[in-house]
DNA sequence: TCTATTTGACCTAT
DNA sequence: ATAGGTCAAATAGA
């Protein structure tokens, strides 16, 4: 019965944001005034990550499947897990989502094309994507991108398939800026609260379900945390929490970002807490999406 | 020359 | 037998 309801829920939640991204789609094409059209694509936006973060909730093998908005909530899931030292990684092997997007974009890993394929009843080749690093780090992670059938305006079914063990290439100043060239949507951010180089990269802005990572703009410390994947950087960052995630901190830390970036301000303030108190200085830290699927 | 993409051939599951 | 997924040689381009 239960499941009924979810099942229903999840299919409503999915024509949303199909919907949505068609939405997105239609206002791209219109020729208006520049702050109105910005105004809409970033609530269309702020709408779509909220599907993907129901969803996401909704998919989540009912670990956490309750919606837990408030940071009270937050600071127990993340203390319970911390106490339980479960592992919030799913099998690699099971481990498959598919999003629709108005086109395809820069989602924060390097993939390299590997083949196409007509597929029967499709008017467009589907493209066969794996991750760079697929050979250097064994990383399974792979991504199919097909453009859908619905005519103009064009949309794009991005299926992920395996989970990346990859770790990011930038471990230095040198090649945090490499990484900002690599992908034009990170973002270089002041953060306050730091007296010297108090500076953050982000990259992959769509959270919950993207991955997101963060790198500190300081090397002194960095090796005081496992640094070799990012499961373990995951587990340190999670056993070292202590304090859990406080709404002010989130707030702050928004405050602190050029230009805002609201759905990034609560995967900042999961860091702030966390590092600052794991050790003395900012350290270069991965977050993915297992760990923000606690946040709710 | 090196790296990424293209594309026909091949493999595998149904 | 067929469709979907992957391989690998050829090709493009930086």
């Amino acid at each position: 019965m239960e499941n009924k309801i979810i099942d229903s829920v999840i299919q409503e939640m999915e024509q949303a944001f199909d919907r949505t991204a068609k939405l997105q789609s239609l206002v791209e094409l219109v020729n208006c005034g520049g702050t109105v059209k910005e105004s809409a694509m970033v609530i269309i936006e702020e709408i779509l990550q909220s599907c993907n973060a129901t969803r996401s909730m909704l998919n989540s093998d009912g670990a956490i499947a309750a919606p837990q908005r408030n940071s009270a909530a937050i600071e127990l899931a993340s203390q319970d897990l911390a106490a339980l030292h479960v592992p919030m990684r799913r099998d690699p092997r099971s481990y498959e989502r598919e999003e629709i997007t108005a086109a395809p974009y820069n989602d924060g890993y390097q993939w390299r094309k590997y083949g196409e394929k007509g597929i029967k009843g499709c008017t467009f080749n589907r493209s066969y994507y794996r991750c760079t690093y697929s050979h250097d780090q064994r990383c399974n992670a792979k991504k199919q991108v097909q453009q859908q059938d619905s005519g103009a305006p064009s949309l794009f079914l991005v299926v992920y398939k395996g989970e990346h063990t990859c770790r990011p290439s930038w471990s230095t100043a040198e090649d945090a800026q490499l990484m900002v060239q690599d992908f034009p949507t990170a973002r270089r951010v002041q953060l306050q609260g730091f007296d010297e180089q108090p500076f953050a990269y982000i990259t992959a802005v769509t959270p919950p379900v993207e991955p997101c990572l963060i790198r500190f703009d300081s090397t002194e410390h960095s090796k005081r945390l496992p640094s070799h994947t990012s499961s373990s950087m995951r587990r340190s960052v999670v056993e070292g929490t202590t304090m859990g995630i406080s709404s002010s901190k989130m707030e702050s830390a928004a405050d602190s970002m050029e230009p805002p970036q609201p759905s990034l301000s609560a995967i900042c303030g999961i860091y702030f807490d966390t590092v600052l108190d794991e050790v003395s200085s900012p350290c270069s830290v991965g977050l993915d999406t297992d760990l923000l699927e606690f946040r709710f």
